[in-house]
DNA sequence: GTCCTCCCTTGATCTTGATCAATCGTGCGC
DNA sequence: GCGCACGATTGATCAAGATCAAGGGAGGAC
């Protein structure tokens, strides 16, 4: 095993408890190892994939943050997830062999590539890879049941404060402070995602600020109540 | 073979063509038919689960409508989709053996039960099933951000209108017209699902009604022309 | 049949967030 | 260092849709 290969494989990768392989043995690990043909290098704001192109493979996160956006005939368009290190982009693909969302690097970033094909069949193979990866899908499609949520029955400060939360939540798991975080997208793009312009995100950012809750620098956040955050996103309900 | 297994049979379903079977051979077929191993009738306005619930089985729809909905702990809840004949329903339940929303059938209805560790266990034999069933998880994907974007970036007129196109071209493609559908939910279940107020909902409806576009009586819809809705979901871009 | 309930419609008013506009700050290229 | 471009902030105004309110119609229970 050469050091090329060494590199590439999932077995003495840092996220592979996060990632695709977690809870495969290590026999397991070792074929799927195989199946990661190639890590990919993608510059800041140049695309992964775009809409329409073929599906050929799903991509594992190995470094740097990615938005995925779908876009309507007339211009405009819906980011509709941010993606972080371990996390999977791609399965939009599978169902008509073309992706229908563009994936954007929002900071340079690499990714594992993993053919489609190949991951079915070592899925034909292992119970365990079979079942984590049915768990990856039915874990986006939930995770998008709780936008559609945030979307349609929550108000601006409410869809900031539950954004806030998610976002710390999935760097924590990452080994990241709970309290503090870099925004690695716009205002634009978090409002985008939240279904909200840039001016009332910037000024939803302000009043957190005046209230306490947060302090905010640029790109810069620092949560100084959890608990503020919380309240706002469940009020507490008057009996 | 006795009449009850022939009446359960997927390979003498109508719906094979829309449903899971989709694209098997006669004698995947005839593997599938073992899978499924019940049927189940739901009544008018009950569950077909509840949110945490254990997940066991995904639901193929044989009749009847469903609806499928989300809730926060404050009792706000979000209608995430509407559910026909041939459709899958209990996704949101394989990533943490527990349901994540409620199903609710909008009229009576009737269920093809499918232990998810048999389909597992049956994908891994086949891969043209294997494969469906990725297709069904990534479509119930796309659809989701497609409602994401309607949530997100689309105005109440837009929003109702892609919601009758939508309605209409799944009707379509089980046989009924392309022009009348009776509506299984009511305003408020519209709205929930749109994210907008039932009255909103009902001004929405007079108004295309106004322009001529449809024709409504209660649930009853009648499109006079599809190019006029298609026009206020995708207004021309003036050049 | 009659009553009752649920659903729908429509009107008047109010609130939230969008829009338009100006300014500022930061970081990068030269 | 300087200027430029992009992103962020803040203010003023406007409009879409929410909210509050009243009434009407259809269908089921009795």
């Amino acid at each position: 095993m050469d050091a090329q290969s060494i590199k590439v494989a999932c077995s003495s990768c840092n996220l592979r408890e996060l990632c695709l392989p977690m809870g495969l043995n290590p026999d397991e690990m070792d074929k799927l190892d195989n199946v990661i043909s190639a890590r990919r290098r993608i510059k800041r704001g140049s695309a992964l994939f775009n809409t329409g192109d073929r599906f050929t493979s799903l991509y594992a996160v190995r470094s740097g943050f990615f938005k995925t956006c779908v876009t309507t005939a007339d211009g405009r368009d819906q980011v509709t997830g941010f993606q972080m290190t371990g996390e999977i982009i791609g399965l939009d693909g599978i169902v008509s062999d073309r992706h229908s969302c563009d994936a954007i690097a929002l900071e340079d970033a690499e990714v594992c590539v993993m053919p489609f094909d190949q991951v079915e069949e070592l899925s034909r193979e292992f119970t365990t890879l079979q079942h984590h990866v049915h768990k990856i899908m039915s874990r986006e499609i939930v995770r998008d049941h709780s936008v559609m949520l945030l979307l349609g029955s929550m108000r601006a400060e409410e869809r900031l404060a539950a954004f806030l939360l998610n976002l710390v939540q999935r760097l924590h798991a990452r080994g990241f402070s709970q309290s503090e975080l870099i925004l690695r997208m716009t205002r634009e793009e978090i409002g985008s995602y939240l279904g909200m312009k840039l001016e009332t995100v910037s000024r939803t950012f302000s009043k957190f600020v005046e209230e306490g809750i947060i302090e905010v620098k640029q790109r810069y956040v620092h949560i100084k109540s959890t608990e503020g955050l919380k309240l706002i996103v469940n009020p507490p309900t008057c009996p």
